[in-house]
RNA sequence: GCGGUAGUAGCUCAGUUGGCAGAGCGGCGGCUUCCCAAGCCGCAGGUCGCGGGUUCGAACCCCGUCUACCGCUCCA
């Protein structure tokens, strides 16, 4: 594990030096948990998001692009169940130092007193004969004593929530003498609000709902636009909306680098679907997405299905895509079947009619929903990291290469003078201005050849064409394979054709 | 948020008891070189994470703080 460890400080520092990843805001003691994407970083995150564009958009004749914007109206996160989910009060026991939600601690205590009642009524059970539960209930005095406290509690409880009262919460939580199941300690702080969404003011909507949300996920820019999109586009179901763009979450503990990150990427994909074929499609995607994945030429025994045994209320499937991570097999992208749920939601809070005509059944109805949603770092890292190889050569040196997939490498091929005299360098200028109008291509004509093949191994570079004498003579150029360090010639004038064929 | 560990040049790291801030690699300008880093010459690059305190004097001692990594916790 130690290794592990050390494994994953390289791979952070290699990023971070070959300038694909830099923490944010560096200069001033930097930013937690926010990360810059430097030179390179920027072009092999934008092979990822178009790998997914031309997986998801272009060679789907049903799916089409959306690029909603990031703020959108207050309700869409009541409708979508965020504004409660994402507002949980939080309460730490210092003598343990486990977190616990405080209305949980509270509902716990509520149960306990239940439990008790149940108790009485089953003891009496045992004692009378044609024993009337109802009535127990009703007038015995120890379980009339409990549900008196019952429903003080929870009115209570329930008044303290609708107003966010948290100094009251702990209040409460200290009058019940709840303590830690851990610790066995009444040691609290006190109740904090973690609101996972990122809250901002925008000048003028009306009554005063003046508080917007950074989104926290992009697929409710896509629920709202479905009737835009069906309306305009002409779709016919089974049919999806892809959408790549930013998500902000207030995330309690942000770590691992840029596995979760305040500020992230989302590449998500909502397919609309006939109500009960559902699983059907769940498991088409489940099967499309993991084939997106090692068609990349990654090894597929990085990656596993982890199904989601507990559902979120909305879900009647559910997976994930993990990728083993240098800290261990982790999510990387998730699979859900959201059955209407977020359409209906949206009905009802907007008094809209989100539904899809079906000219087969000659009716309508509120369309299913299978969704796939990754996260553009998440696939940068698990890229970048199964990449990221120290070899030892035969000669006994070493070098730092990056394995990277070609069609996803910043750079595509580098133009190399083998020396800088001769005439070489102006072949090279040629060589580069013909390459650059296709694809990105460095030149380089300082120091030794074999430095500056291990310069392009570091940022993954698959191609070194390489300039010689030879060239004056026949106009062909050396290609040098960056995982083989393999070499053939080939003419300049087939460079083009040949580059094309081996990124495909 | 709690605990542990760390922070000195772009990177990796030395820095003795408190006494002129260093090395290797890398970068830049040259030289050399016809195929895989560590040949030669020269140059640039630092408020020792930040703030305060102790001291004649602090990279070093003390306090605070920020950031990162690991563990716990959280993760519709």
């Amino acid at each position: 594990m130690a290794n592990n460890e050390e494994l994953f400080k390289q791979i952070i520092a290699h990023a971070k030096e070959y300038g694909f990843i830099f923490p944010s805001s560096e200069i001033y003691d930097g930013l937690s948990a926010v990360y810059d994407y430097g030179q390179n970083g920027v072009e092999l995150k934008n092979n990822i998001k178009q790998y997914w564009w031309k997986a998801m958009v272009q060679y789907h004749d049903n799916i089409v692009g959306l690029d909603s914007a990031i703020f959108m109206h207050p309700t869409i996160w009541k409708a979508s169940g965020h504004v409660d989910a994402f507002n949980d009060p939080l309460i730490d026991n210092k003598d343990s130092k486990k977190r616990y939600r405080a209305d949980v601690l509270i509902e716990d205590h509520i149960q306990k007193i239940e439990d008790k009642i149940n108790k009485e009524v089953e003891k009496a059970r045992k004692r009378f004969e044609n024993f009337d539960e109802k009535m127990f209930r009703e007038t015995n005095g120890r379980v009339l004593q409990y549900q008196k406290q019952i429903d003080d509690i929870t009115e209570r409880f329930a008044a303290m929530m609708n107003a966010n009262d948290l100094a009251g919460l702990k209040a409460l939580i200290e009058e019940l003498g709840i303590v830690c199941p851990i610790s066995g300690t009444r040691n609290w702080t006190d109740v904090r609000q973690f609101n996972l969404m990122f809250a901002t003011k925008l000048g003028s909507v009306s009554d005063g709902a003046d508080t917007i949300y950074l989104r926290p996920e992009t697929a409710q820019g896509i629920f709202v636009n479905f009737l835009n999109i069906y309306k305009t586009g002409r779709m016919k179901l089974p049919f999806g909306i892809a959408q790549i763009g930013k998500a902000f979450r207030n995330e309690i503990v942000a770590r691992q680098f840029i596995f979760r990150m305040r500020e992230f990427e989302q590449m998500e994909m909502q397919f609309f679907v006939k109500p009960g074929e559902e699983l059907k499609w769940f498991d088409y995607w489940k099967q499309t997405r993991l084939q997106w994945h090692t068609d990349l030429g990654i090894a597929p025994e990085n990656y596993r299905f982890h199904d989601h045994e507990k559902l979120a209320h909305y879900a009647n499937a559910a997976t994930d895509i993990e990728f083993k991570f240098p800290f261990g097999f982790k999510e990387l992208e998730g699979i859900h079947s959201r059955t209407n749920f977020d359409l209906s939601q949206h009905e009802q809070y907007s008094g809209k009619k989100l539904r899809y005509f079906d000219p087969e059944l000659n009716e309508n109805y509120v369309p299913y929903v299978i969704e796939t949603s990754i996260g553009v770092d998440r696939m940068f890292l698990a890229v970048f990291s199964n990449a990221y190889t120290e070899e030892t050569l035969e000669d006994g040196s070493t070098r730092v290469v990056l394995k990277l997939p070609a069609k996803l490498a910043p750079y595509k091929a580098a133009v190399l003078p083998l020396v800088k005299k001769d005439g070489l360098p102006e072949i090279g200028q040629e060589v580069f201005d013909m390459l650059k109008k296709d694809f990105m291509v460095q030149y380089e004509d300082k120091d030794a050849i074999g430095r500056r093949y291990r310069r392009q191994d570091a940022i993954g570079t698959p191609f070194c064409i390489t300039i010689d004498n030879q060239t004056k003579e026949d106009n062909t150029v050396t290609v040098r394979e960056r995982d083989t360090m393999a070499q053939y010639r080939l003419p300049i004038a087939d460079l083009t054709v040949e580059l094309m064929k081996k990124l495909r």
